[in-house]
DNA sequence: ACCTGAACACCGTTCAAGT
DNA sequence: ACCTGAACACCGTTCAAGT
């Protein structure tokens, strides 16, 4: 009820997404109804459906959307370690945008049709890096795999609690003693 | 309608549990709602209510009856790198058992009241790495969250698309070479 | 104590109808 | 073409009532 139907203009699929962007951020993916949207942009819930097949249709493009804006690293001469830096800064910092669409794209990896830029870009740094290609396979995989639990745990907010009887930790620390860590560990593989 | 509300016995939180796990194992988390729960127990629905807070409380239950099952390395003189691979495939191996429930695990982590048994034999094991005191609950979420990212990526199916002209990779040697990785990472940092 | 039926306030989505 | 209202088949949960 009090859904006030009448609005000037037409409604555009851009307004629909930037709109469940905003409900999700503010409120979780969760708090997120055709019926909620459709009242937030003043119109009848039914309308969505037309410019959009399904809730979970929206989701993925929502999710397109955000993802699209990863700043990879190009492909200048720079050292493969200020590289790798660079790409997990970079994700991290998608995430850390929208955490709750974070939280969602990961457990529903089908919401984004594979980015296979981003495995180009990986693979590109870790043949720089040396590593072997019998190997290469597995250690793209392995270091997405670190990359993405580290910003997922943050999503999540794993990572905030208190620690020990060293007080809390910076988050920020954490990620940089990661990376670094990934960084040995693919150093420690090269003569 | 049509839930035969009859039943000879006085209905149980494990039974409740166990049938709860057993509907999120064959159908996702998603597929599991108190009125199929109730109907597959053979018992209005409202009866649960009386055994259980909540939905969400249900699934923490679940969940903690799930993570009670990780065999955590016991601290006997086992060389470190061999407790913190033990570690790492034990945990694996609880998240593949129930891969559907994992997946909302880490996506609702207050629904696991933290594990600090887990957290403390982390600790153990990375001091017997001889990781520097000022570096360690940084170096022990790094790492956790490199391992469940790991296990997350396998349980939401990630791992296992093709891959470029080797051919599909086996997600048991992927894990392995990431297992390598931490601890090579960690062994470098060590004189 | 333990269970139940009816009810409330929500969902996503279909479909026929309106302009 | 674009939007709408009514309706359907679901949810989780409350509450008063039954044994």
């Amino acid at each position: 009820m009090a859904v006030s139907a009448r609005r000037g203009e037409p409604l555009t699929l851009e307004e629909i997404c930037a709109t469940a962007l905003r409900m999700i951020d503010a409120g979780g993916v969760d708090s997120l109804s055709m019926r909620k949207l459709a009242a937030e942009l003043d119109v009848n819930p039914m309308s969505l459906y037309h410019h959009v097949d399904s809730k979970t249709a929206l989701l993925q493009q929502v999710c397109s959307m955000v993802a699209l804006r990863l700043r990879l690293p190009a492909d200048d001469g720079t050292p493969w370690r200020d590289q790798l830096r660079a790409l997990g800064y970079a994700y991290r910092s998608i995430a850390q945008r929208h955490p709750s669409l974070w939280l969602y794209v990961q457990s529903h990896p089908e919401a984004l049709k594979h980015d296979y830029l981003l495995w180009d870009v990986l693979n590109r740094i870790l043949v720089a890096a040396g590593v072997p290609p019998e190997r290469l396979a597995h250690t793209r995989k392995a270091l997405f795999t670190f990359v993405s639990g580290f910003v997922f745990a943050e999503c999540a907010g794993i990572l905030a609690e208190q620690d020990g009887p060293g007080g809390a930790a910076d988050v920020d620390d954490t990620f940089e003693v990661a990376v670094d860590l990934i960084i040995a560990g693919l150093s420690a593989a090269r003569p």
